[in-house]
Parts: C-alpha cells; sequence; structure tokens
RNA sequence: GCUGACGUAGCUCAACUGGCAGAGCAGCUGAUUUGUAAUCAGCAGGUUGUAGGUUCGAUUCCUAUCGUCAGCUCCA
C-alpha cells in the first residue's frame, strides 16, 4: 500500500500502482467525472498515471488553471486529428492553450477559410462521439524523430533537433490508432471530455513568430466543459464587438479614418470634446502637482536624432524630410525637445525636481497590418513628461508619479490595474550601480504604496528600468498605457547639469512618465470601457431637454438656456417628432440625462429626468436638476 | 511588411451561374402636435475603392493597386 496525500492535507491508502483516476474515484464520483488529468508531487501527469510510491496527488478539473489549459490543450489536438483525417498531408506545427481558448499552426497546401471551419468542427464532433482515447508514449529522441520523419512532420522533427542536448527522451501522444502529436502532457483521457467547442478563426502566423520564415495558418477555437459556459463566452465575444470603438467612433460621431491618412485619425467635434476634457483634466492635476507645460516643434533637425540615439533604435519608425536642402526628422518621441528646453537655460539644485510636462503630437511610421483604430495610430498625443532631479529625489518622484497614475485611473473608472517592473535587459548602457540604484527606487516606490507588481526581467529599456501599468478593462482585457522610466543616459548624451550647492556641476537624472500614455488611444478605451456611454463631464451633449409638444419649447428652451449659462453641454430637441422618437435619439446617442417637460413640469418649475439607460429618475424643480448636474461634472462622478 | 478575407448610397446591408444596381435608417419637402426607445407620405441620393484586362455585356471573372478587417511581427 501506498500513502497518497491530497491538496487539503487529507491521506488516503492505495494499493501501489493505482492510478491517478482511481484515487479520483476514491474522493467521488462527482471528481472522478470532471477530472481531466492529475498532479502527482507537483507534476503534472495523465488519469492513466500509475502512483508507484508515497506521494503528494492532486486532481485537475476545468476549475483549475492548469486544467483549463489541459482541456483546451487537448481540444487543440483533437482539433488537429480532424485535420489531419480532412487534409492527410497537412504537417502539424505548434498548437497551445492560450489564454482564451487553443490554436493549432498548420502546414498544408489547401487554403483554408472561416467555410472550412463547419467542416472541421463536424470531424471533430464525429471523433468526440468515438471517444477516441489518449495514449502516452515515450521513445528516445532518435526514435522519435525517426517516428515523425517518416510521417512527413518536418516541423515536429525540427523541434526535436532543437531540443537542449540533455533532453533523452520524447512522450508522443497517440489518439486513435492514426493520429500522435510530441506533446509534453497531459491529455484528457478521450475526446468525448470534450463537451462543448468552437473554432473562431483562420489567419496566418509565421513558424516560430519569424516574419522571415514559413507562414503558417493558425485556426483559433475555444472550448469549455458545458455548452452554457460557450454560449456566455460567444455573448462575451459579441458584447466586444458591440462596445468596438471604431465602430462606437462612427455611431457617436467622434472620429474618422480616411484613404487619405491610414493610420491618422480625424477627430469630429463631439471626440473633440472628450479629447479636451481629458487635456483639461490632465492640466488641472499637472497644475496640483507642480508641473510646467512646454511645447516644442513637431520637426527638428536629423543631428539631434543622432545624438539621442534615436535614430540609431528608432529610425525605421520615423518621417524626414527636406528644409532648404538640410535633413530634418517629424518626431517619434518628446524627450529630445524636452532636453533642448532643460539646455536652454542654467539650472539650479534649488529648482529640482523640475517637472516639465508636454501633450506633444508624435508622429511613427508603423506598419500598415499594425493599424488598428485609434489603438494603433502613426500619429498620436502623449501626456508625456520629464522630471530632472538629484538622485536622492528620484523615489519620490517616482512615488509621485505613482500616485498620479492611480489617481487618473480612479477618476477615468479603471479600478483593476495590473503593474509591471521590467528590469536591465543585456543589451544596455549605464554602470551596475546605477542600475541597482533606478531599479531600487522604482521597487521601494511600489513597495511603500503596497502596490502588487510582476517582474520582468530583461525587458526594461536600453537607458532604464521601467514601471508599466496596464489596464483591465469591463472585459478583462489588458492595455498597457501609463509608464515610468528612469533614464540615465539621455542626461549623459545631452551633458545636462545643474549647479550643486558647492558650485559643482552635477548630473541630473530624468524620469520620463505618461499616464493616459497615447490621448487617443486612452479615448478608445474609455470608448470600450464606457461602451459609448461616457461619464457626464466627458459627454460631447450632458444633457437634452426634450418638450413634450410644441407648445412648452419656450420653457424647454429656458431650461436648457439656465443650464448653458451655467457651462453645461446642452441639446434642446423640440423637433417636431413624437417624445418617444427624441427619447430614442438620445438614447442611442447615449446622454447622460434626458430632461424631459410637460404641462405638469413647467406649473411646479420643474423637470422630469431621465438618465442614459436607466430610464425615469422622477420629477425635480429645476434649481435642484442643475445643482446636481453641475456637481456630478465638476466631481467627474462616474453615474453607472 | 507578411498571410488570408473583404470593399455596393452618409450608415447598415441586398442584387442567382456575367444580363436594366435595390432596401431600411439618416437627409430634404410636406402632413401630423406628440408624456418616456422609431408618426405618415413624397423626393433626392451611385463612375459598385481605383486603374487595367476578358466579354456583345462586368458589382459579379482575371491582374495590379489603395484601403479595411482577422492574425503574425512590433508597440503608446
Amino acid at each position: 500500500m501506498i500513502t497518497v496525500t491530497l491538496p487539503d492535507g487529507s491521506i488516503r491508502e492505495h494499493p501501489a500502482g493505482a492510478t491517478v483516476a482511481q484515487v479520483a474515484e476514491g474522493i467521488g464520483p462527482g471528481l472522478a467525472q470532471a477530472a481531466l488529468a492529475g498532479k502527482i508531487d507537483g507534476a503534472a501527469v495523465d488519469l492513466s498515471t500509475p502512483i508507484e510510491h508515497d506521494a503528494q496527488v492532486a486532481i485537475l478539473t476545468y476549475r483549475d488553471p492548469e486544467g483549463t489549459e489541459i482541456y483546451r490543450h487537448s481540444t487543440a489536438h483533437l482539433m488537429a486529428m480532424a485535420i489531419k483525417r480532412l487534409w492527410p498531408e497537412a504537417k502539424l506545427a505548434i498548437g497551445p492553450a492560450i489564454e482564451d481558448g487553443f490554436y493549432y499552426d498548420i502546414d498544408m497546401p489547401t487554403r483554408l477559410s472561416e467555410e472550412e471551419l463547419p467542416q472541421i468542427e463536424a470531424e471533430m464532433k464525429a471523433l468526440i462521439k468515438a471517444k477516441v482515447p489518449a495514449r502516452r508514449e515515450i521513445l528516445d529522441r532518435a526514435t522519435a524523430r525517426a517516428f515523425f520523419d517518416q510521417r512527413g512532420e518536418s516541423y515536429k522533427v525540427e523541434m526535436i533537433d532543437d531540443l537542449p542536448d540533455e533532453v533523452e527522451t520524447v512522450s508522443i501522444y497517440h489518439h486513435g490508432d492514426d493520429f500522435a502529436d510530441m506533446c509534453r502532457g497531459p491529455h484528457m483521457p478521450h475526446f468525448g471530455a470534450v463537451k462543448s467547442f468552437k473554432l473562431l478563426s483562420v489567419a496566418g502566423a509565421y513558424w516560430r513568430g519569424d516574419e522571415n520564415r514559413q507562414m503558417l495558418q493558425r485556426i483559433y477555437g475555444i472550448s469549455f466543459p458545458d455548452k452554457k459556459l460557450l454560449a456566455e463566452h460567444i455573448k462575451m465575444l459579441e458584447e466586444a464587438k458591440r462596445r468596438d470603438h471604431r465602430i462606437l467612433g462612427k455611431q457617436l460621431d467622434l472620429f474618422s479614418f480616411h484613404e487619405e491618412g491610414p493610420g491618422f485619425p480625424f477627430f469630429h467635434a463631439k471626440g473633440m470634446i472628450i479629447y479636451n476634457e481629458l487635456m483639461n483634466y490632465c492640466r488641472e492635476e499637472l497644475r496640483k502637482r507642480n508641473y510646467q507645460e512646454i511645447r516644442t516643434p513637431l520637426i527638428l533637425n536629423e543631428d539631434l536624432w543622432h545624438r539621442s540615439g534615436h535614430w540609431d533604435h528608432y529610425r525605421e519608425n520615423m518621417y524626414f524630410t527636406k528644409i532648404d536642402d538640410r535633413d530634418f526628422a517629424v518626431k517619434p518621441m518628446n524627450c529630445p525637445g524636452c532636453l533642448m528646453y532643460y539646455k536652454s537655460n542654467l539650472h539650479s539644485y534649488r529648482e529640482l525636481p523640475l517637472r516639465v510636462a508636454e501633450f506633444g503630437q508624435v508622429h511613427r511610421h508603423e506598419k500598415s497590418g499594425c493599424l488598428h483604430g485609434l489603438f494603433r495610430v502613426r500619429t498620436f498625443t502623449q501626456d508625456d513628461a520629464h522630471h530632472f532631479c538629484m538622485p536622492e529625489q528620484l523615489e519620490a518622484e517616482i512615488r509621485g508619479c505613482i500616485e498620479f497614475v492611480f489617481a487618473v485611473y480612479k477618476t477615468c473608472g479603471f479600478e483593476n490595474i495590473h503593474v509591471e517592473l521590467s528590469t536591465r535587459p543585456e543589451k544596455s548602457i549605464g554602470d551596475d550601480a546605477v542600475w541597482e540604484l533606478a531599479t531600487d527606487a522604482l521597487k521601494n516606490s511600489l513597495d511603500a504604496k503596497g502596490i502588487d507588481y510582476q517582474l520582468n526581467p530583461g525587458d526594461g529599456a536600453f537607458y532604464g528600468p521601467k514601471i508599466d501599468f496596464h489596464i483591465l478593462d469591463c472585459l478583462k482585457r489588458s492595455w498597457q498605457c501609463a509608464t515610468i522610466q528612469v533614464d540615465f543616459s539621455m542626461p549623459e548624451r545631452f551633458d545636462l547639469t545643474y549647479v550643486a550647492p558647492d558650485q559643482s556641476r552635477q548630473r541630473p537624472v530624468m524620469i520620463h512618465r505618461a499616464i493616459f500614455g497615447s490621448v487617443e488611444r486612452f479615448l478608445g478605451i474609455m470608448t470600450e470601457h464606457f461602451a459609448g456611454g461616457f461619464p457626464m463631464w466627458l459627454s460631447p451633449t450632458q444633457v437634452t431637454v426634450i418638450p413634450v409638444h410644441e407648445d412648452l419649447s419656450e420653457y424647454a428652451a429656458a431650461v436648457a438656456e439656465r443650464l448653458k449659462t451655467e457651462g453645461v453641454r446642452v441639446h434642446l430637441d423640440d423637433r417636431n417628432e413624437k417624445l418617444g422618437a427624441r427619447l430614442r435619439d438620445a438614447e442611442t446617442q447615449k446622454v447622460p440625462m434626458m430632461l424631459v417637460v410637460g404641462e405638469k413640469e413647467k406649473n411646479a418649475g420643474a423637470v422630469n429626468v431621465r438618465r442614459h439607460k436607466m430610464g425615469q429618475v422622477g420629477t425635480l424643480p429645476v434649481d435642484e436638476v442643475v445643482a446636481q448636474i453641475l456637481e456630478e461634472i465638476k466631481e467627474r462622478r462616474i453615474v453607472q
């Protein structure tokens, strides 16, 4: 007998050689049913794996993150098998589980399109019905290589060849008699366990992500242990589509794109209101936090970009032009301009920390295939700022930046923020002591604020470490926006100095930070986050006043005028349309508040309040409503 | 940039195997005077992304090109 210790600490006795599946059965029939794989002493294994000695054993179900991965991975195998049956000449590359589903990269002469997906799905269903079993086999390297070579699976052969020398054996999963794939496993015992799945899309993908290598066909799919979960997932995808800022931008008349300027957004009047409100808010915060604001030119002499290192590192993304036969470049970043500003005066230590902000419009040549609404454009405005400080001020400055980021995100409705700290990459400049100082400053600042973060070793910029802030929107999608970078390189390259108390010239440290990142992108993210129903302070139209019929236009106009005098963006809709139609228009344009006025309201000096998506709130005196509206705007309140 | 799909009225989408380019919404004109998500009627709206080609005839087939979308790569 052996002793099996379960995750909850309970202990069970089993005969030696009992399988993980038998342990699951011993615990209960429900668990045995839900079991996908197991863990023996922390190592993931198949259910059929025998336990030979005393061990820690865990049963993995879909609910475990690892179980989910196994579930999806097995579905990827299922899809690969179906494809091999339909197109035996197909060669398999890789097919992992991913964050929301799985994919398989396949090389085959037939061009797949979405139309072939149902055919593959039908084949998969047949394999599920047949409950095709999985069998694991361990082969030594040479045998495995010969096995795949003989089957013409050249990608698998390449993977085996690329394995580190110390790897002696390779595991293979056989599904049924005619399908095999190299795989670490574990896998579900048979395809019957796949209860519900859907293939979503086909796209090209490079073998090993290298654009110089073979383009493969990638098929994406998703699978769930129950139909309801699949239905929910599909609904979520539709919800995301409904919130797409590119579609809402059109519907709400916020911005547009044209063939004449691919990747260069046109901001319409309504989009401009939101854009300016975001900037106004940001400027208010800048004042509170003792920043000064500057503005530097869009085009500067090319020499500057040689000096800054951008020509070496960023040339591909830059636009160049000639003025009077001299070479110029359109700025892709604002820092060199800011450095010119710093250098235009002598600075005393008394001035530090110096906080210099710039809403700088930058241009970057992005590859045509990357462009994506406002999320990926060729020109955008950074809410940029550079802090120049003494080394001993670094930490306090970083803390200030972190506080700034969180304050702005809170106001904008983002509560879930994921923070990452990236440290020194292999290719970098500066000495270790300086890097350590900078990294510690970032780390200490995060710790002092009690912020959890993910460490990305070696992911920093070549000139310094950085903190990135990722916003999680309502659909749990993550967007990198804010960044705080410590930079010792630029002050060096541009020979920045300040005068120290002893009259010596000292080198300041530079912090580079952005909060929205790109104002355009941030606007796009907010559009999706609020599904176009912006908080009142941002809404292009904040209030629509609707008289029930024409005789009440005068009273409605007076209400509207009152709001307008108070600075509210108000619209009087006294068109010759039915009340319902005008309300519908206001609702589809996502106006946060509608004030309906009829005889009753007129006589009482009141309005009937209706809020976007919430319906009627009630009848209130005009004074009270005006006060509420003003307060909601001033407080930048989010009402949902 | 690469692979694939797509491009028809301001918007959303029709148009069989190549045979007179159509609808809803929006717009304009008129009627209707409205109590919480679409009042009715009429009118107007097009070089079918662009440039070639095949054909008696091309929105439809072919080539090129531009753009968009899904990915890959890259990034704010």
